[in-house]
DNA sequence: CCACTTTAGGAAACCGGTGTCATAAAGTGG
DNA sequence: CCACTTTATGACACCGGTTTCCTAAAGTGG
């Protein structure tokens, strides 16, 4: 009696190539778009599977070629909107390949975070790992994957690794821009709201405030720089203590866009009105930047390009792997920003 | 010469079972919990397996039991908070599991955005599915899952399918909760800003809506009421055609915070003040009401919660499968709502 | 026409697990 | 002590692909 008599469970490789009268190899053959075959041979095959409906089992092929088609992404990122922008651009490069997306948020704090991302490694196998900031900030997590033998690429706003493992955003420089723009704007009494300490992200934006203000001759006093952690509270409570200086600062540059809506209450609760008595310019441009009152003047990075380069940057390893990927922010101007008159 | 001469590949079943003299199938019964084994064997390969770092193949597993373990999270939020609190809550349920997470947004208005799905699932063969509002209400979607033999379970705001492939909010309710507590606060001219037609979600909003005001006896003449589609923009052409009436609300309602945060610009630009002039109610505490000024009082459902509920729901699909999960929201009270003086 | 290379395709083992069934060992009752 | 059940373990095929190696057929040169 035939195989054929029963359930209707997927068709397998062994089913078109009884059907077709050939081989498995042969009809692995024509699935892997081998050239050493004869035309009507692949034809015939290929007539078989679309009438059949064969789909190969990736789980099988994954078994046997001894890796998957699974890419991970780690992240522990705050902002919503952009872990789902990433997410976004990476699908839309692995959309016609076999790879999928695993997700993986994980908290930092932990003291077992390491741990439980290597069992999830050494559990799942899987193809690569993409790995968002400021996780991506961790050297221990490369040694990790190093270590268990899993491709990485991280995502970062300076140097961290090596060029093969890294996509990286040009934070400084575009600090750097949203500053000149300020001062283009008649502000030279400007105040900053830091990232948290040890994350190279808000180093960067340091560094690039600083050096836009002295580049600019601009004095930056203690007293106008506040320390925030990325988030809402940490920007309102940041506010407070810039524009209770003694001598208040006429804009606040903010290290992400959270912090600058922070920033905006603080103001707000002080009868402050942004963008008459202060401007303000946060980064990121996340969706609240868009959404707030007044709409705020931000810095964007490209991060669905970047998600998009990462992924191809973990799939096609060969291509493009010796060069840094680096991608370009810009500044993106609303009504966050007035004139300064003298 | 011994199979362990090389290379540091992974551990298999096959090496465990060589060193702690055993078959691959006691080894198997091991790993899986087989209560038909003698205490000292158990013993003696757990030792083994601890001390070599075996960890079973998810790929082979996979293939021998004709089954992954991969669960498909589909989803075309716009709201992007929204959709990573339910990947945490989906995480925290998998968390001890071999299960993984593979995301899969979707653009709805894709001529073939079904076909792409199908393709999706036929390659991956996953375990199940979860699917997000508002694609959760397409039924051609669970028809497919149906067709193709893939487990589901869609998260809705009302019955959409048996209860086991379903969890569900109450949004109706909470509307009207949110409505009493505008009425307590001696608010009679409510305005409605709806969600998009076809929504599930936007109709339950609205029909809760309007059965708060009759249950109160209050009018909601059209002009009162203003179609939006969920997005911030037109929650801006929503909120000038309300508070361009005739006679202006003294309340709105938005059938989300996005459109509320839109409603709120659209007052501004008119200098009312909220809520001096107008108070506000948004729906889903997202971020961004927590986050505007004044803070917004909305509307929270309990996503996290409902993700692990839908998540259990699809990896055990024995216990509590009967009876449909239903979740209930709560009426977040911040700033944006003020007292009436009649 | 024969030896020799090239080319297309197949047989069998393998990837690392699980299922089925057989069997040895241990426990029971008469 | 023997037949008879129960319990613990193993041998072997199988899941659905790929790899290695082999062979038959076809093409080449002398």
């Amino acid at each position: 009696m035939d195989k054929a008599d029963g359930h209707d469970r997927q068709p397998t490789i062994n089913d078109v190539a009884r059907i077709s009268g050939v081989s498995k190899k042969t009809v692995s053959r024509v699935i892997n778009r081998s050239p050493l075959l004869k035309q009507g041979t692949r034809e015939k095959v290929e007539k078989v599977i679309a009438e059949i409906g064969y789909v190969p089992n990736l789980q099988a092929r994954a078994l046997a070629l001894r890796r998957n088609f699974l890419i991970g992404l780690i992240h522990d990122n705050p902002n919503a909107q952009m872990v789902l922008n990433f997410q976004e651009g990476v699908l839309e490069t692995i959309k016609d390949t076999e790879f999928a997306l695993v997700v993986r948020p994980v908290d930092r704090h932990s003291p077992n975070m390491l741990a439980d991302i290597r069992k999830f490694l050494e559990q799942q196998r899987l193809f690569g790992l993409l790995i968002l900031p400021p996780i991506s900030e961790s050297d221990e997590l490369a040694d990790l994957c190093r270590e268990i033998g899993c491709e990485y690429v991280r995502m970062g706003s300076a140097s961290l690794d090596a060029p093969e493992h890294l996509v990286e955003s040009n934070d400084r420089e575009a600090v750097g821009q949203a500053i000149d723009h300020l001062v283009e704007e008649g502000h030279s009494r400007i105040g900053l709201i830091t990232g948290p300490d040890g994350f190279r992200s808000a180093a960067e934006r340091k560094a690039g405030f600083f050096e836009a203000m002295q580049r600019h001759g601009l004095e930056c006093p203690d007293e106008l720089v506040a320390n925030g952690d990325y988030r809402f509270e940490s920007g309102v409570l940041a506010g407070q203590k810039l524009l209770g200086a003694s001598k208040r600062p006429t804009a606040i540059f903010s290290s992400n866009d959270e912090m600058a809506a922070g920033a905006l209450q603080a103001a707000r609760r002080m009868n402050l009105i942004v963008p008459d008595d202060l401007s303000l310019v946060g980064f990121d441009d996340t969706a609240i930047a868009a959404h707030i009152w007044p709409p705020m003047t931000t810095v964007r990075w490209p991060i669905v390009a970047m998600a998009k380069a990462a992924a191809h940057k973990l799939i096609h390893p060969a291509e493009a792997s010796k060069q840094p990927s680096r991608f370009l922010s810009e500044v993106v101007s609303r009504s966050s920003v007035a004139k300064q008159r003298p």
